[in-house]
DNA sequence: CGGGCCTATCGTATTTTTACGATACACGAT
DNA sequence: ATCGTGTATCGTAAAAATACGATAGGCCCG
């Protein structure tokens, strides 16, 4: 969604525990995951659904759909590039 | 205050644009600064107080009392800790 | 086609954040 | 001791974030 986002922008994604944890738990099985994720934090599906809609506005994550599931995985591209921001200051 | 903030709560003091301003401006002036910030940022001086409050508590600035104005700093270590939290992902 | 599974979105309540003005407080100088 | 300067804090209003249940839509399988 956000093309070219600020490093506040980046920050403020990953300004929330679920939502490190989303991250950390997507680099760690490499592959993309769905549902899973709603298993493994104590939140609702629907509010999981939200915190990755905003990692993917930040442009963290990717979803692809994949048959009936959709599956996400981490942009570490993009995570290079937030480590250069910080770098930056 | 916080002695050792997850990469949440650092990313959640940088999710701000203001507080990235504040933090920008601290690293380029090197030395401390204190209300020029509010002459620099169109915000109220309560306001820039409040962000200035949440940037020391994540450890990410410094205050001392320098006479009778406070003299804030940035913390080039506890950057460093957040670009190292942001490898480790 | 119909049922079941998976996910997004809507509507909503609660909490947190943001921002301001007003006030209080500390200090140096007069 | 009083004044002015520079900051923090309080009180408050408005906006945004967080979380949930309910609902809707897409897709596969029988």
């Amino acid at each position: 969604m956000n093309h070219d986002p600020s490093l506040a922008t980046l920050c403020k994604a990953l300004g929330h525990p679920a939502r490190v944890a989303i991250l950390r738990h997507l680099l760690q099985v490499d592959r993309c995951i769905c549902g899973e994720i709603v298993n493994i934090l104590p939140l609702a599906q629907s509010t999981v659904s939200q915190h990755l809609k905003q990692l993917k506005d930040a442009g963290l994550i990717r979803g692809e759909i994949e048959g009936p599931r959709i599956c996400y995985c981490a942009d570490k591209d993009r995570l290079t590039e937030l480590k250069n921001l910080i770098t930056a200051l």
